[in-house]
DNA sequence: AGGTCTCCCGAATGAAATTCGGTGCAGACG
DNA sequence: CGTCTGCACCGAATTTCATTCGGGAGACCT
């Protein structure tokens, strides 16, 4: 278990005077079984979830709202079929750019997640800038995103795709960086 | 593949007769509605999401048990900010395996979801056979988990890891392939 | 036409979310 | 040492919502 009492990392912020996202900076056992419970199941009912973490349902709204508004949630989305959505094929696509740059990495940055089929995109330390996991209708599909969005950007110097035979479940407690 | 079971085209499907899970094979514009709205706020009321697509409460509320019997929703999940649970630092890790045996993949896929810190996890074409994206608590953390976990592995021949600075939002539709 | 199947709606019922006033505890302060 | 203040919690009351059920319209087949 990662427990530790407090977080990690919220220890390093609890000296911060008035962080807007700090009016009480750790979270405690009960927030993250909230936490977990909502990650299993976002549609948990309030009452359920209250008597599960072992709190009072007007209590617990309060806490699922404290959370949100803390940042800590940061929302709550269905998780869907890829294929049946028109994207049965998905691929990693590595991306290096031109110059390193705030620019062009700002450029490149702002465009990407705006792009048709990315369903993430990771700012990568080392040789590679950007990785993109995108999810297109076939081969086709790919390189046409590759060509039409990627190659002929201004700022992409180059590009390496490779295909997802499958994507496994791992504990998907996570939020996009934004 | 990736999840071939029922929906990856529903168009060969729509001929067979009684295929329990195609009562209707395809999803329409409203399902398509329904499930956009569903990944951006899954707990939007059933109230709401049934006048933001257009149609009547009950019907709305089959619809969506449609969905998710069919597979198409996989589930609904809260999206958590990594750092708030201990865990500020992510990266992908490539793995090569020794031995692209059947036995060697069955191995390492049923293991590397388990693997504590694990966010996700894909089985690769391409030289590397699998990627992971983990979320650790920091540096020391993360070379941890790649001794422990990764390059002690009988499967595993090598391991190339790539520390991701941003995580930008896409379109998270997505579910993980199981 | 008639029959059947599927999908849809709207009202009624039961369950849930949400609000609000009050209570107890902890730390600050006189 | 007593008191005051702030905070988190709770439980009942209210409102909002989910869910069920009976019935109707359209498509399709015979």
């Amino acid at each position: 278990m990662l427990s530790c009492k407090s977080t990690v990392s919220a220890g390093i912020l609890e000296g911060v005077p008035n962080n807007p996202q700090n009016r009480r900076a750790s979270i405690d056992d009960v927030d993250r079984a909230i936490i977990r419970t909502l990650a299993g199941n976002a549609r948990v009912p309030n009452n359920a979830l209250a008597e599960a973490v072992g709190i009072a349902p007007s209590t617990c709204l309060a806490r699922v709202r404290a959370l949100q508004d803390r940042g800590i949630i940061r929302g709550f989305r269905a998780e869907v079929d890829p294929a049946a959505i028109g994207l049965p094929l998905q691929a990693m696509i590595s991306v290096r750019l031109r110059a390193h740059t705030r620019e062009q990495n700002e450029s490149f940055r702002s465009a990407a997640p705006e792009l048709p089929g990315v369903l993430a995109v990771f700012h990568m330390a080392g040789s590679d800038d950007y990785l993109l996991h995108v999810g297109v209708a076939g081969p086709e599909a790919l390189r046409d995103f590759v060509v039409d969005n990627l190659t002929t950007h201004p700022a992409v110097a180059q590009t390496r795709t490779n295909l997802i035979f499958e994507q496994i479940a791992g504990r998907r407690y996570l939020a996009s960086g934004r």
